[in-house]
DNA sequence: CTATATTTGTGCGTATGTATC
DNA sequence: CGATACATACGCACAAATATA
């Protein structure tokens, strides 16, 4: 008979309290002190009980200030043959917004170069940034290109924001999704930072090359999305399920 | 400057030497008092960076026996109109089972309900279980079917552990994926245990609807997946891939 | 703007329980 | 059975970030 541990009974009270309405949306709990004593724990025991529901994504500490419910609205996002952003979340009432926070031109590594179909160790540029819907970051990502047929990419990113428009610039009008594979993962120190959740919660990983209507490669796509904010949908068939 | 804690440098370090082969996969590492000593720090900060690693796939610490290097090994399991379990894994090589863990006829709820296209409160079978690639838990699910139509399900079920070939009993002769929805969880302690996982590691998260040739749905199902042992893919066009 | 209190984050030490070998 | 090794839980202290007087 294994018995639950304190933190993990602590964990369910809280969890449900929150789910009950008893601390709603964007509240502050009790400082850990005051609900270590409530439970009759140590700190240490109620910090992972806190620790447990931040994973969940129910909660959020910031350190100095407190311990937040979160928020909990979830974004949809098809996956397909054509995947944008801007248009996505525009659809769904979302003010989509994207910020580069890196450029760099390097060798591409060995499973870059396969998957964009250029000599091994030929380069590329690798873009990174995060994603934000109505201010509130989604996800991160990183996105490696062919710099042989795209010599000013950067250039060309550093005047527009929107990698499609970047691209567009640069000869490629249209591109599609080749192939999508999805993984999870938990958000290490820097994605917790930039998405703004603790270490340890949940993400959904995808992975997944553009390619030009000739079927070239253009882009390999890795994004991170936070999980308790995104929901990805496969449709066998396009073409929409009418609101 | 912000500076990284001691637990966070030593979960680099030993993943990188893990990385690097010098724990080869289903090696046990060191006690962690063992290890506590080589970094000169308490157990529990020791303690702290093999969780990290647990959380992140790449360990295994079982209470009594040690902490273990995980295989690592993934299966790639396409997302289409087609779901079917045992002919994927079949078609990569790899012995597939499930086991059924639990078989209840309940009221749907209001999510449920709408998903099967089924009046409020009317009866369904929720059948729950694991799915195993060579004797490896790969994900755990809960499949709803109307019990209405289904009547016979469960003791189908206790005939073959085979969903696909207790629906044909029932006169379900084919059905296919109308919709799936991704999302990403970590491990509850039930979900760790029934995966041999970590509590906190990540899950990739489906939910979809089975249709039958004529549209009327047939099964809600959710599957938990082993991020670590699994990648889904999705592929615009259908049409194997061969293999 | 500065000083102080509050609150979360990290880390050590110790003790005991429980599963495995 | 005993020895080993991971799991839980308590206590104390200080650092870092934030809020407040």
């Amino acid at each position: 008979m294994a018995r639950t541990p304190l933190w993990s009974a602590i964990a369910e009270t809280l969890g449900a309290e929150i789910g009950a309405g008893r601390y709603a949306a964007g509240d502050r709990l009790p400082p850990e002190v005051q609900l270590a004593a409530r439970f009759g724990v140590n700190r240490h025991t109620l910090r992972r009980a806190v620790a447990t529901l931040a994973r969940r994504g129910l909660v959020e500490a910031r350190q100095g200030a407190g311990v937040f419910v979160t928020a909990g609205r979830r974004i949809t996002y098809p996956l397909g043959r054509r995947v944008r952003f801007q248009a996505t979340l525009a659809a769904q009432g979302a003010r989509a917004q994207r910020t580069i926070l890196g450029v760099e031109t390097r060798r591409a590594d060995a499973a870059e170069a396969e998957a964009l179909a250029i000599a091994p160790g030929g380069r590329v540029h690798a873009i990174s940034g995060v994603s934000h819907a109505d201010g509130v970051p989604v996800a991160v990502f990183r996105s490696v290109f062919p710099a042989e047929r795209l010599k000013s990419l950067p250039a060309a990113l550093a005047e527009t924001a929107s990698i499609t428009a970047a691209l567009g610039r640069l000869g490629v009008a249209d591109y599609t999704r080749a192939r999508t594979e999805i993984s999870a993962a938990t958000a290490d120190a820097a994605q917790a930072l930039r998405l703004r959740l603790a270490e340890g919660a949940a993400l959904i990983v995808t992975r997944g090359v553009n390619i030009d209507p000739e079927g070239r490669p253009v882009e390999l796509g890795e994004t991170w999305f936070a999980a308790d904010r995104v929901v990805l949908t496969v449709a066998p068939e396009d073409g929409g399920f009418g609101g």
